[in-house]
DNA sequence: CCCTGATTCGC
DNA sequence: GCGAATCAGG
């Protein structure tokens, strides 16, 4: 390869994962701080993409950054589905309703995987995962990598 | 006062 | 087109 003029391009990969993580509800903060950029870099991208809006400065609904609301029925998407093969990882291709759609490493990269454990019933992300998307964090630990990417995203297990 | 989201300007 | 800055609202 002899192009490696931009550091951080918004390949599909990339783009994926910013809508997944958007449509998820998580807060451009989050997302931006996962994808190694600033919110505003995200919220940009996503708008120009075309994607729905969600909290606009006027009244629209509140979302209360993203709180899992309860439904009344649990189809409870049996985590058995989610039982990836030992060894190997879980690609975007291979993630599943059940599979907790945590990306890890650098989008774009070989070795962008996905978290593919079995993720909670009307949960995108596992337990673990879960809170560290649905935290209510703020400022925080900006762990925005510079130069060189690889932020470390593998990070979780807190115990306080 | 803080955070989230949209919009706009500049590069 | 991407990124950062700015503004608006909750």
């Amino acid at each position: 390869m002899s192009d490696a003029t931009s550091a951080v391009e918004w390949t599909p990969d990339r783009i994926k994962v910013l809508i997944a993580l958007w449509e998820e509800g998580l807060p451009t903060s989050e997302i931006g701080r996962r994808l190694g950029v600033t919110k505003n870099s995200v919220v940009g991208k996503v708008h120009r993409l075309g994607l729905k809006k969600r909290q606009s400065p006027i009244r629209q609904t509140s979302v209360t950054t993203a709180q899992p609301k309860k439904v009344k029925k649990a189809p409870t998407p049996s985590p058995t589905a989610a039982t990836l093969p030992s060894g190997d990882v879980v690609r975007l291709e291979e993630l599943t309703n059940a599979m907790c759609c945590w990306p890890e490493g650098e989008p774009g990269t070989p070795e962008f995987h996905f978290c593919g454990k079995a993720s909670v019933p009307d949960k995108p992300y596992c337990d673990a995962h879960c809170a560290r998307a649905y935290v209510k964090v703020s400022k925080d630990k900006k762990r925005i990598v510079s130069g060189s990417v690889a932020p470390k995203v593998s990070n979780d297990t807190e115990a306080a």
